[in-house]
DNA sequence: AGCGATTACGTAAGGCACTTGATTAAGTAG
DNA sequence: CTACTTAATCAAGTGCCTTACGTAATCGCT
């Protein structure tokens, strides 16, 4: 821990952060209120907010009509959003999807192009291009980014390398943060794609709310993201979360939808994702063998998360991916297969943010970014 | 997160306390090394040592031969160690066990007492004792201690209330934290065990230097304890790393060691542990039998921290307890099962701490109170 | 329309904590 | 004994915040 000192200008700098912390967070205020906020007084409130509005990160605004109270009349302040913007990007396993949003964190822009099976450096003039469109969209250009944050799948070190990747060919190995960062005029961010999804679902999701959650993400392939203490759990080689090559059948769930599918349409060949739809939509039309594959598979996805659960104790368990969208078909024997098991059992609920959750999340984790430099 | 502020004094307690955590760190400082250290000028580093030393948190000291420079001799100051003591009590399943040590983290004096069947009133009263005890020990009066730790078996919660405990009758229920504190005078923090000892681990065991760790309790019964950036992981319900529920045999590795047990000597009972050091101590006379049970014993428990090691990605792996004796025995067939298996394995160690680690746990626990109190 | 009550704005004076810079003190090296 | 080095001491001076007081603008009541 950086032990903290300094001198009076710090003071300075720390009541300017409390002030445009709570013009944030307020849509707006009169300069009593953020006096009384941040616990200044009202003269030092008001030259910090005339400093903030100098700078461009506070604008005062007409006064409404009908709150009006007793009294002179107050200037009314806000946090300007537009002062600036981030961008997040989702590097999917079939889609390059980008968002734009200020630093309010209202959306303003967003677009997404395939993303087909191409070389690495095409996939980073993709990226880039991709950048510049959404940037364009959102009329700001690309240099004046506060930040742009990746997320993409595989193992993403520390420096935002990837250092393996099964889904991507070509993509293990790339320096992802060093290449776009070379390439993109503002600062990147890159990091694994299931913590920016429980980030989302920590921000804008599910979870709101809930500091300790365990997100399992169920696609393609199954993840795991740790939120824990509010901040996504990376771990020591920013491996966290990876549960492809844990042994024995601990997550081997797909194989009740595959073998539910391979028994119902013989000799089709299928991704896990593809049986799991297959199962689930005949499920959901009442087919009792499929209803039963899909017991059987969530319940075994309700096993590896018990292993999780009873150490972890967290206070929410978020089924995300597009499975997720089966809903209680999936969540009920989850809950119920925990509600057992559990001496406090967590609760369970389906991810309400569809495919945008790893984007939503990118964008979070590059605001998060945006607010470190802004309140300093 | 609380939005800082404040006036010009919020700066001399900021300056004060960054000088006062050098002081500790540093044996022995000279002003101007103090100022350097601080980022502050030398007069307001004098005017802070004065204060500090006035109100009794740090001393000059003669000057010391051999490390004389050139120059005028400088002023040398040392953080006062003796200006307050903290107490860790651990309550095992068989003993109380209690530790003073000063603001510096020395030892001054330890004792315990035996931890029989006793109504929780009682257990109680010997607590209070042993602290007092102790507290005399090290020439201290238990009102003028910083903080009195407690770390008990039992399931926690974050008020130090004990919600659960299979191992001490009538403890479940108990608010441990409370009936202290009544009895005490001075501020009482109860935790559980698990979580101290990993703490100890990480003060002062195998686990220095690093931050995301699983460690694995091993005696009577088996435990777990995370440390997570650094702090010891709590959970929603204060539960996290009771693995005592789990279902099916994930953590039943015990049953190993029994069956070696009652196959050797048939009729015997034993506890958990009893099994353990029989198995144990004949395999390290060389009983090819009890080898291969106390290596499936520990090839069970690499299956269960497995489960916990690919989510979570710890640096390391401390296996504690009594068993932990054991040493390479048990130790090495975990690495390699977990070496197999992990894409990036974890260290595994064999704690050293011994039976003190829930008790320098629980003094880190409340040197960790002192310090908040202090630093502030 | 005028007046008091109420609330916010604006400015001045004062205090606290830190900094810089000059001066004095206390040693060592040659 | 002198030169050099480093520390202690003292004296401004500056930045930021606070309290205090006077002014401005609006509402509600008579």
């Amino acid at each position: 821990m950086r032990q903290q000192s300094g001198d009076a200008s710090l003071l300075r700098r720390l009541n300017s952060a409390a002030i445009l912390r709570i013009l944030r967070e307020h849509e707006v205020a009169t300069l009593s209120e953020l006096a009384r906020a941040a616990r200044v007084s009202r003269p030092t409130a008001e030259v910090i907010v005339e400093d903030l509005i100098a700078e461009g990160w506070a604008e005062e605004c007409a006064e409404e009509q009908g709150d009006r109270q007793r009294g002179r009349p107050a200037k009314r302040f806000r946090f300007r959003a537009s002062s600036g913007h981030v961008v997040g990007v989702g590097v999917g396993g079939s889609t390059l999807r980008a968002m734009v949003c200020d630093l309010g964190g209202t959306i303003v822009a967003a677009h997404h192009v395939p993303n087909y099976a191409m070389p690495a450096g095409e996939r980073l003039d993709a990226i880039v291009e991709l950048v510049a469109d959404v940037a364009g969209r959102a009329g700001t250009a690309v240099a004046d980014l506060a930040a742009v944050g990746v997320g993409t799948t595989g193992v993403v070190d520390g420096a935002g390398r990837v250092v393996k990747s099964v889904v991507l060919p070509g993509w293990t190995g790339v320096d992802l943060q060093g290449e776009l960062g070379r390439r993109l005029p503002a600062p990147v961010l890159v990091e694994n794609d299931m913590r920016l999804a429980v980030l989302a679902e920590h921000w804008r999701g599910t979870a709101r709310g809930h500091s300790d959650v365990v997100y399992l993400f169920t696609g393609n392939r199954l993840g795991i993201g740790l939120l824990i203490g509010g901040r996504p759990h990376r771990g020591a080689h920013a491996a966290s979360g990876e549960i492809g090559r844990q042994a024995g059948d601990q997550w081997q769930a797909f194989r009740h939808l595959a073998d539910f599918a391979m028994a119902a349409e013989p000799g089709e060949l299928r991704t896990h994702r593809q049986a799991a739809d297959f199962a689930l939509a005949r499920a959901e039309e009442g087919d009792a063998g499929a209803a039963e594959a899909v017991r059987a598979f969530a319940t075994h996805l309700g096993a590896g998360l018990l292993t999780l659960v009873n150490p972890l104790d967290p206070e929410l368990v978020v089924i995300g991916g597009s499975l997720s969208r089966a809903g209680d078909l999936l969540v009920e024997p989850i809950r119920e297969f925990l509600d057992d098991r559990c001496l406090y059992p967590p609760k369970v609920v389906a991810s309400t943010l569809g495919s945008e959750s790893i984007t939503l999340g990118a964008i979070r984790w590059a605001l998060n970014h945006a607010d470190q430099t802004l309140f300093t």
